[in-house]
DNA sequence: CCAACCGGTGACCGCCTGGTCACCTTCTGA
DNA sequence: TCAGAAGGTGACCAGGCGGTCACCGGTTGG
């Protein structure tokens, strides 16, 4: 939805065909899993023959999975972290940290909420599930790029003694999982009928957002001290 | 390695294969995966053949792979909230319920460090996988059960105003999102060359458990005020 | 208007794997 | 010692799925 319109009219149709595939695929491997997804589900819900995934996808099932991940999982990943904790952002004092890190975490909750089919293929699939070992590099790659991503803004807080002395690395590891296990409660509960807990124990983002924040960032245990 | 003494040989000999299979199993599972795991790899783990596999667990590879879940994972998870966090903890204070909710978390990873493969399993599968849906439901309900067990002492500790007022199973689901995510950093870590970071970011089961508890109730932000 | 071509198609192939079953070894007890 | 039972075995089967390719309809350019 960008500089498309500069293109001749077969590249058009070609990209946007290519779009509609990721698209169906997104769908069934969010639903399905890489494994349990097939192609000729893909494909049926693509409107498009199966030979035609050949055409755009010639590795077939681990390109469209690849693709999907990088175009759609990770860049979007990428894209947030960068927004919310641009290289500028003050995180000189506590409350500065904890606003700055408060909307990164909102951010990222709702860019879940808005790409739920990404999020459930990066859920279901986070964990070495490709058959070929030295395809799930791609994978581990990516993610690392983000948790240092996070790092850097982690380590300046913590350089500037807004954060607690602790490693950078794992206290983003921490904070990605905080929201990735908050977002997969969140869909268990409104998968199963009686699911996880209330079907949205939150009502929106920002609500989300402030519970962990709160206990990331200030503790759960009382203020008594 | 309990009471298997006062059976018969025969029965001895049966529930020893049966174990022989479900640990082959559980290695193979933990190694591929649901989908990726084959009957046939699991039989020739074990030394059985195939068709063995179904005189003790006729209904295949479900069988197999919900046992294991039941017996191995949430036992094992069941086991370790109880004996850490019983009915009879002193809940009372910050410093009480901080001191408590450590030990546990100290046990649930060196639960974890010691069954390694089942919390590989845990880690691959632990979201609807399998193909039938209604098998799942066993799944959820075992989680559910943990989250449950573990939310009564969070409770307690909310009433008597040693945590802060959150609602008590969302903070369960944390705390153990924030375990589980540890471990799988530091599977990551040492399954990888140059994975996740460090091969052990902090020595020791206990090391562990003091990042997990200061971070998630002491909270990230220096102590300033 | 036609010929060349671009590209979508789905029937088809081969492989893989969960599950079966007739066979055969081993153990038991008389 | 032997007949019968118990139970392990792996060749076999059927179904499903990733991947291929010969075909064909529509578009293009002369």
């Amino acid at each position: 939805m960008s500089e498309t319109a500069a293109l001749p009219r077969r590249d058009r149709e070609r990209l946007a065909r290519r779009a509609a595939m990721l698209d169906a695929a997104l769908v069934v491997f969010a639903d399905k899993g890489y494994a349990g997804a097939t192609l000729d589900e893909i494909a049926e819900r693509a409107e498009f023959g199966k030979g035609t995934l050949y055409n755009y996808f010639p590795d077939g099932k681990d390109e469209l999975f690849l693709t999907l991940f990088e175009d759609r999982v990770a860049a979007g990943l990428h894209r947030v972290v960068r927004s919310a904790l641009p290289d500028t952002v003050d995180l000189a004092t506590p409350a500065a940290a904890r606003a700055a890190f408060r909307g990164f975490i909102a951010d990222l909750i709702q860019h879940f909420q808005d790409q739920r089919n990404a999020v459930l293929m990066f859920m279901k699939e986070g964990h070495r599930t490709l058959p070929d070992p030295e395809k799930m590099v791609v994978f581990a790659r990516h993610f690392d790029a983000i948790i240092e991503a996070l790092a850097a803004p982690i380590e300046r807080a913590i350089a500037a003694g807004a954060l607690r002395d602790l490693p950078a690395r794992p206290v983003a590891h921490l904070i990605m999982g905080n929201v990735r296990g908050y977002i997969m409660a969140e869909v268990d509960a409104d998968c199963s009928p009686d699911g996880g807990f209330e079907p949205s124990p939150f009502g929106d983002a920002a609500a989300a957002a402030d519970f962990i924040t709160t206990v990331l960032f200030d503790g759960l245990l009382a203020e008594t001290r």
